[in-house]
DNA sequence: TTGAAAGCGTTACCAC
DNA sequence: GTGGTAACGCTTTCAA
């Protein structure tokens, strides 16, 4: 491996001017600086990113704190840090989070500005201590669909979005309208889907309903594990079986839609179902599902983060709210059996 | 930042006992052990992974070159990768690749030992000479989906792929077949569609027939520009229209499907068509397709890597075939005009 | 403008 | 066993 100082040697300058014609400082003549540059040539030189970043203090990576980063509304968001992120020197870390312990693990690991120069988290509000540690050690973090004291955060109106979907079915004369989400005490901290269940609770009042918990499934992101929750929520007998049913993820959606069509329930004729995302996959199941601007809020949330990243402090905190809106497909109609 | 210098000094130990205990080194007593470990604990030390890295000279980390990781075949690779990875002490460090000046760019930056300990390459063939520089520079590279001298290499009979697709449909009665794939000449390389294409024009030689480069396309992976050519395609005189359609890759027999359907054709009745690889969206389309192990692809490149990586040697170069198969579903059918 | 040298936070080799 | 001390490869004062 060729290093700074056989350049030094070969140009017969030394080490710190070679530097400095790395870093184009201006104080460097330009005949030294053109015979560094041929030497690096004739070396094919290039500077350890791992001995700069020591030396700097400063990593030149952006770390991506993101629960199970294969879901489909992960990657979406993903799309659009990385869009955001075209041309800058930054790489980017993944850091994976597939149980509650990886969570703790990622954090504590990432409590050094030299793991990180910039944190972005996806959905998981970060442990208060952890982020107390963050911003102690002077690492921006932003939070896409998370909020936390502190930091800015880019993220949709989650009550409003159960309202909008909850609506929606109280429009078309649905009664027993039933809910599937994450349990609002999940091991992970996700709390988007309990303020859509909200939402969903103010609508059904609204319109003069009580909730009812045996109209409520709780479960994770699972399609497979979705449909069976559904398919047990279809399984009462049918006058109190929901003639509809609002779930917080278009995964689970699909995974009640799988569970109808083995029920042998026809949707939307006999079973109304609305998500929540509108991941590409829904306009291929022709899903009605509140849609979030995915790609934007990973766009957003990088730009917020860059920008902090190029300015040397940290982010203005500050909720930063994208617009969501319902777009009716064909899983939604009129109750039949109002 | 509290360094492993503070630790010492707390502990009234020098740095290299610290660091000895960091590493559970065998020779260090149980009483200091327990007085280093209590320091630790009591200053709330992390040790720096940069300094650890530069030190030792590895990074603990994995870099994955991969082409527009957000389609959905890469990220069900990624999805294998991830998970072959789960325990160990790696960072994933993702270098996403848009343009072929990408390519040449993060290779480029890659061949030093220190960015990354080891490399797993999707689906583009590394250049030759950044090859042999990381080779020199003893960084282990596993290929997935693509091969290169000397190096491992997870593939599947990209050849057979076409021929069985292609069988499929010749045994359905079909005569003109076309065929929508990359580019051969693509800029960045990928070569499994000119393979799968080799397949698709042996089996039509075969059955007594000349591929005709009219019933040719080709394009890049993109569902909306597939779409446009495949209505190009369809846009002949129904004598000449092919009355069947090999696309190399899901998404743009995807496209394909779009396009029959803006053209007013039934498929399966008036058009069939295959697909290749199997997404999880094809099961939603119906699509019948050639599935590959895309996640055990990338979840066996890991593990070559990884093991590489244990043992501190690059790995045998060899090539680690995965099996496919078709999957037929309701986008084929029996020629109606033989 | 440039060179020398002191860090950056570890690890690892050498004495003791 | 343990402490001291060179590396590791770069950046950045400090003098000159």
């Amino acid at each position: 491996m060729v290093t700074i100082a056989d350049v030094a040697g070969h140009a017969g300058v030394g080490a710190g001017t070679v530097s400095r014609v790395l870093n184009d400082s201006p104080k460097v003549s330009a005949a030294t600086k053109a015979r560094v540059l041929a030497s690096i040539a004739a070396l094919d030189y290039r500077p350890s990113p791992l001995a700069r970043a020591l030396s700097r203090g400063r990593s030149q990576t952006v770390g991506v704190v993101v629960p199970f980063f294969t879901q489909a509304s992960a990657i979406e968001r993903l799309r659009g840090v990385v869009a955001a992120m075209g041309g800058v020197p930054h790489d980017l870390v993944l850091f994976n989070v597939e149980s509650p312990g990886h969570l703790d693990e990622h954090f504590l690991s990432l409590t050094r500005r030299d793991r990180a120069d910039g944190l972005l988290v996806m959905s998981v509000p970060p442990p208060h201590d952890h982020l107390a540690g963050l911003t102690r050690a002077g690492v921006p973090v932003v939070l896409i669909d998370a909020s936390g004291a502190g930091v800015p955060s880019v993220v949709v109106d989650d009550v409003e979005g159960g309202r909008i979907a909850t609506r929606h079915l109280v429009g078309l004369g649905h009664r027993r309208i039933a809910f599937l989400g994450d349990d609002p005490a999940n091991a992970f901290g996700f709390t988007s889907s309990a303020r859509r269940q909200q939402g969903y609770d103010e609508v059904l009042r609204e319109a003069g309903m009580t909730p009812d918990p045996r109209l409520v499934r709780y479960g994770p992101h699972d399609r497979r594990l979705a449909a069976e929750l559904a398919a047990d929520l279809l399984a009462q007998p049918r006058r109190r079986r929901p003639t509809a049913i609002f779930a917080s993820s278009d995964m689970q959606a699909l995974g009640v839609l799988e569970a109808a069509r083995q029920a042998g329930l026809d949707v939307p004729r006999d079973l109304s179902v609305v998500g929540f995302d509108d991941v590409e996959l829904s306009t291929y199941a022709g899903l009605t599902t509140v849609h979030q601007p995915l790609f934007d809020s990973g766009y957003r949330g990088a730009s917020i983060l860059l920008e902090a990243l190029r300015g040397a402090g940290l982010p203005a905190p500050g909720v930063h709210e994208l617009a969501i809106h319902l777009v009716e497909r064909s899983t939604t109609a009129e109750c039949a059996h109002g």
